[in-house]
DNA sequence: GGAGATCTTCGTGAAATGTCGAAGTGCCAT
DNA sequence: ATGGCACTTCGACATTTCACGAAGATCTCC
């Protein structure tokens, strides 16, 4: 899940600059540790080197959300132009693996999706439930390793940041033990996928287990790493 | 370690306010997730209420990090004031319970902080190695669990984001076994504190550990919930 | 259907950002 | 010590932000 560290680390650099009482020495920090000179830095943002000093040294006391952005990201891309050795270094905190195993990727929305906005995109069917609702986020879930690995309490980390998501099990065989998982559970999802099977395989009990927690129903046979390319691929 | 939390918290945020194509979308999207009326927000930031809809409408395209900083930070406020109840709810994601027992606290800097204005803070007397070095942040560790129950590639974690920082184990008996693991694994911080002991009951062997690895070796007696404290109450 | 709370839109002026380019500092290597 | 590289400082100016308050739009709950 590469492109699932990017976001994580330019979440963090992002938050950390724009929190500090000096954005300028947080940016400075940033640039250092990817160990990327002000010149290049500036090249590839096309502005002037002086630009990158005057924000590192405080001229601009609060740098707006738009330049840190740029900034953070041409960071993150020098960095997988050659090949990535910061990014993978800072990786290794921020995925332990045991969930790599589990979760295939998360993602949160800054802003709400539709619903089916977002089936259409991984090419899904509804089995039950409303689809004019709208989500926050997703999470791509291994069904057999999350029921294998994870305690009722690690449970909960599918939820990312907000239950208003979807979660999309992988490789399911009639989709019951994911609503089981679910209905013994304290969080609910606004919609779950069903991934790998047909609509006709979805396991009967479904719709009603979805009922009594409100949760929508989707299937598709889109294939895993279809579907994460897809979704992230999408801006909307 | 409630502090910590709320720190990763607003780090989040800001982060993906500062990184969302349209900042006011997703500062919206925050204050709606903690159900707080723009009325109320504008009231505790003491500005017009028409303020707060202008960015969150997106007549402020890219708002500076100071206003995103205070915003955050007043969202957070309003519900510790309520008692937290949101916070807490999104506590349960960012630490698993294991951290709990083995990491006390963790924190980054976003600037260099001096090691003997550090020790300094914690009341910390100097066993080995230099002084006039720079850390990016510190991790306090139990460290009876860290060893019980870390796995080697779990307890890279305890780096947090950068290795350029101090390592507080607590509760030592003689500082052996922190030195030990921090032999065998591949990552190194820039100091070491021993806390619970006297520079007496320090064991001979760790200055000659410590120097293998370049590392700064401290102690002090200072109890484990002062240093806390006094840390994050710090602004350097 | 109207009172109230919540949110949006917009004109405005002071302040700050965003960018440039020229000139200056500091530190190696040759 | 003469470059060269990395970085800093600064004046200038166009563009935005920031904050206000008045007026309009929505929604909800009698």
């Amino acid at each position: 899940m590469k492109s699932g560290v990017r976001h994580q680390l330019a979440e963090k650099m992002a938050g950390e600059i724009t929190l500090s009482d000096s954005p300028g020495q947080a940016l400075k920090k940033w640039r250092q540790s990817f160990n990327i000179p002000q010149g290049l830095l500036a090249e590839r943002l096309e502005v002037s080197p002086s630009v990158i000093s005057d924000y590192e040294s405080g001229r601009r006391k609060s740098p707006g959300t738009a330049i840190v952005g740029k900034i953070v990201d041409t960071i993150l891309s020098i960095d997988e132009d050659n090949g990535g050795q910061f990014i993978n270094k800072f990786a290794k905190i921020l995925y332990s693996e045991f969930d790599e195993d589990v979760i295939y990727d998360i993602h949160e929305y800054a802003s709400p999706v539709g619903l089916s906005d977002f089936a259409g995109v991984i090419d899904a069917t509804t089995i039950c439930g409303p689809m004019d609702q709208a989500i926050y986020g997703y999470t791509v879930i291994n069904s057999l390793n999350a029921i294998l690995q994870l305690s009722s309490s690690e449970f909960n980390r599918i939820y990312g940041w907000s239950t208003e998501r979807a979660l999309i099990f992988t490789e399911v065989s009639t989709g019951k033990s994911p609503m089981v998982a679910i209905r013994v559970t304290p969080f609910k999802p606004r919609c779950v996928v069903l991934q790998g099977i047909s609509p006709e395989q979805v396991h009967p009990l479904i719709p009603g287990l979805a009922e009594r927690d409100r949760i929508s129903v989707l299937c598709t046979q889109m294939d895993v790493e279809t579907i994460i390319s897809s979704l992230r691929g999408k801006s909307w």
